[in-house]
DNA sequence: TAGTTCTTCTTTGTATACAGAAAGCGGAAG
DNA sequence: CTTCCGCTTTCTGTATACAAAGAAGAACTA
């Protein structure tokens, strides 16, 4: 694998982590001895952290791990919503119905599954279920707008408390835009988007609160 | 101003003014000789072009400029309705009265200006209108989005014949989507740049029905 | 004659050296 | 004690050299 894209990956994964958090400045020699690759891989790294918003340029000098506030949450779920409920009319309208049929049947499931605590099988569905809706869009232009959004939503899971009760409710809510999305039904499928994002901003909203400790004034 | 700035936007221009036509192969040699500057800057304007999507990676060697098929029209156009009916409804909700009160006595005054085919003062009030809407909007995420997506609708003006007519009726759909927005009705704005939209898709794909020999097989 | 393999040449990926600019620090003066 | 000026140091931006990977072409074999 080149040097550039270990290094992109490598940045990319401590910051969705948190190992690096908002505020920290990346030098480029610092950054290239961490990394064991020399500054021009390095550069081409930053270069797309920068075009993700993963990381801002400071007044000339360095770059630095941008910040997600309690207003950003507010603003990525406008921009969350305006996306996914255009994806899922889409996917409404291409869809394959044997494929949402077979998601339905699995989020029908899901109960169990979250029951036996085991959140990562129920995310790995849920990321099933992206690529589905993503595949069945039929629209490039959309899913990379999505794709280069959904970064910033990876960072918010460290303040979404993923609770047994919340999830639950997220798969009931999967469930009915699988349904809708298998029925062919357009705008109720865009509807059921609606709603589930509006649940899952309330949720991570309530939750922020608590925590807001990590999201506000100077990085500690 | 940088060597690598100063690439990516001449190259940006090319781009998007059709001087370098979709599928053509851009070395990183015959490139940087071109522009007088050394392989490291272009590379770096090179890696913004791809994460702007104007090129592609074909196949391990060389970046070509991507192609915009008639189908890509109408998915460019999917992703637009998503992006800008949402920074309508929200900058209806932020907008300070005052300034779309303005836009509002610009755009009645529109026809005089087009009557004197002064079609880029027409395109210079348009641009000022996406401004106070992108500002308006106060949603950071939106804007990025929309910014990404104009440069390829920038590529369809050369499709998108610009007579009089057209224009004419744009000014009299923006004028509904300004005094909706600065009327503060979200929903009105919304469905205002709905209808608006749709409109320039279908004048659009009526001229790319005739153009059609420039976007669609190989290159010349 | 067609196919395969080897060689060569082009092109990309990486490292490093150098130049220029900006920020921080120390000293001196008010 | 504070403020301003200049120096030093460190960091970024650019050029260039080198290495490795891939593609085109030629030659040889079946």
């Amino acid at each position: 694998m080149r040097a550039s894209e270990r290094a992109y990956t490598a940045l990319r994964e401590d910051i969705l982590d948190w190992r690096l958090e908002p505020g920290t400045v990346l030098g480029e020699v610092e950054q290239s001895e961490r990394l064991g690759i020399s500054r021009t891989p390095l550069r081409e790294a930053l270069a797309r952290l920068l075009a993700d918003g993963l990381v801002v340029a400071q007044g000339g000098r360095g770059l630095v791990v941008t910040a997600v506030s309690v207003n950003d949450i507010a603003q990525l779920f406008e921009l969350r919503q305006a996306l996914e409920q255009q994806i899922a009319r889409q996917a409404a309208r291409h869809r394959d119905p044997a494929v949402f049929d077979a998601l339905a049947l699995e989020f029908r499931a899901a109960p169990e599954v979250l029951e036996r605590s085991d959140h990562a099988g129920y995310y790995e569905l849920v990321a099933r279920f992206d690529v589905a809706m993503d595949a069945a869009s039929a629209n490039s232009y959309l899913v990379s707008a999505l794709r280069s959004l959904r970064p910033h939503l990876v960072r918010l899971r460290r303040i979404s408390a993923d609770n047994t009760a919340r999830l639950l409710a997220a798969a009931r809510e999967h469930l009915l835009i699988v349904e809708a999305v298998a029925a062919g039904d357009s705008e109720l499928a865009a509807a059921a988007t609606h709603v589930h994002l509006n649940q899952s901003l309330t949720s991570i909203l309530a939750t922020a609160q608590v925590l807001s400790q990590h999201t506000e004034g100077p990085p500690v």
